[in-house]
DNA sequence: TTGAAAGCGCTAACAA
DNA sequence: TTGTTAGCGCTTTCAA
């Protein structure tokens, strides 16, 4: 049963030819713009094809060619509501935007696969090697993942968005989390900051361990050593629990970087409920430049990665190792920036 | 041990059935699970698999079975940042959840594609055309969207999330706005709110025409027929300026109900803002309950759409009519709730 | 510049 | 229960 209603099934380069009167093999090469073709015989072709209604058959052509002109955009991370978490942060709608704008003009489809399990992963190598795309762009958004060693064992061709976790050889893009931080750190002691603190991501993360190395690298250099610091999980909530417990130990701080907006949010929200005015009483700095970075009151002063570029670049990355264009992995690290407003 | 040498092409049915020794069709009735083949003989087509590690070609599959097990998942709606501000609002990862939830246990993928402009519309309709994906999922998110006819013209299968625009006749599910909107006002009015106003979502979309009739209607039944409205566009700003024109209009307001979380927020910022206790003074009820609705301060009393239930029936009506099994179009109304928290 | 013909890897009649 | 065989609709040599 096919979706063609009436029992006519839809039809193929044949019928094409027989309408225009030439054979298969020259409704095919203009179809393919492939150059050698008679411009009278194109233009009735092109007539033909008008008149039948045609469109070429997918799989037909992936069959021959090897290739299906799609890819996989995975979104690789852990847990039964991994996918709302994700899709709650404008990150991901970025990241869609960045590799749609690449690959749309290419005439390339993205396929959206989610992998937050074991099984999920299986599924996805799965889907992978029986074809279905012809490569996984993969949004890597936990700690010692161990997907893109699955795709690399299936010979896939990848590229990250993230460090790859391990000695993984694959092409990937990530933000030079480090100068972020320094960013950070650099505009609260500009604003005459000195007793800061820091609501840091989790640890198995690496991108966390950075952020975290590259403030505390940035405040030495200006000959701070102490840095008080606590552990969130990303959550509002988190933030705010964090910022209780910074604050009970260090009353007189007058500056926070939190490692992302949701936490700076949550530390923002208690801070002004327990009297402190920010950022008078003290600066909040976040990362990401998400959302609430915007609803927060003050609004954030944050750290923007160029995710829509950084996207872009990784689906091109990708390409180019479709193409043979590119055979050795590339690692592309972008440049962060600060966003200010009137959190600090 | 496989021979997934570097250069090696993958193995096929063929291959699988000389290691077996046996015949393709044979292995093809043990991939697929037909009934009928000596068990004996399954398991040395088993082993034969893992030790070729063959994985079917899809396309050769989807040639001859006219299906490919992927639905293409359809985010409709106009404008450059349209991927931006959609993934912004966790509506869509709900979806994502609930459509995933119900296709990936019957091994059935989801095609992302984004229709944000006239031509993105006419290359999602010609990819499905192709043959790309078996129907499509629809979640529109404008007025008067010419998908869905432009999908059913092309005898694409389809399911929508929302109404159909125009007389469409297409399976969907949607939600019963004006009882929401119902909800609302009676929680409202249960507070002992008399003195009411409202933010509308714009006119254009049928959504907020129902939202807006049914709140007046429930109001109307409790004896007040007055209700002032300002239009807003969806986000915080719009929220703050319509409630800045309905104070100004209205001083001694009670209560105000916003089509949206969002608007909701940014009518809650501004209330405060100018002295105004929430909800002492003046109580708030949103619609969606999205993250919003838990950053707002005080966290907002909103009414909540079953998303995930309503994505994953979607998904399932799709499925009725690919297997045959729902040969008219099907209207499924689900119902809201009223989360209370502390705006309202 | 065009056409004939050989597959791509698979499923599904039909036979055995 | 298993094997043989005929395509599915397309691209791509190879001849003409």
């Amino acid at each position: 049963m096919g979706r063609t209603a009436r029992g006519s099934k839809s039809p193929t380069l044949e019928d094409v030819a027989r309408e225009a009167g030439v054979s298969r093999a020259t409704v095919s090469r203009v179809v393919n713009g492939v150059r050698n073709v008679d411009p009278g015989i194109q233009e009735a072709v092109r007539l033909a094809i008008e008149r039948t209604g045609y469109a070429p058959n997918r799989a037909a052509r992936s069959l021959v060619t090897h290739r299906t002109e799609a890819v996989a955009l995975v979104l690789s991370g852990a847990g039964d509501t991994f996918a709302t978490r994700v899709f709650a942060d404008p990150f991901f709608g970025r990241v869609v935007n960045g590799v749609l704008g690449f690959l749309r003009p290419r005439g390339v489809h993205p396929l959206l696969l989610v992998a937050e399990s074991a099984t999920a992963r299986e599924q996805v190598v799965d889907y992978l090697r029986q074809g279905s795309a012809d490569g996984a762009l993969v949004v890597s958004i936990q700690a010692d993942d161990p997907l893109p060693a699955m795709l690399a064992a299936a010979h896939i061709p990848t590229a990250l968005f993230a460090r790859p976790p391990g000695a993984e050889r694959v092409s990937h893009v990530d933000l030079d989390h480090a100068a972020g931080a320094r960013l950070a750190a650099a505009h609260l002691l500009s604003r005459g900051r000195r007793r800061l603190a820091t609501i840091s991501a989790p640890h198995g993360l690496p991108a966390a361990r950075e952020r975290l190395a590259g403030f505390r690298a940035a405040l030495a250099e200006a000959g701070i050593d102490a840095l008080p610091a606590v552990e969130g999980s990303f959550t509002s909530d988190s933030g705010a629990r964090a910022m209780a417990a910074l604050l009970a130990d260090h009353p007189d701080l007058d500056g926070v970087f939190a490692a992302n907006d949701l936490m700076a949010l949550g530390a923002c929200q208690y801070l002004r409920e327990h009297g402190k005015d920010v950022p008078g009483d003290v600066a909040v700095v976040g990362f990401d430049d998400s959302s609430a970075a915007l609803t927060c009151r003050p609004p954030l002063t944050t750290v923007r990665q160029p995710v829509e570029r950084m996207s872009a670049r990784m689906a091109e990355l990708l390409l180019e190792q479709l193409q043979g264009t590119r055979t050795e992995p590339a690692s592309v690290v972008f440049a962060p920036e600060l966003v200010v407003r009137d959190s600090a």
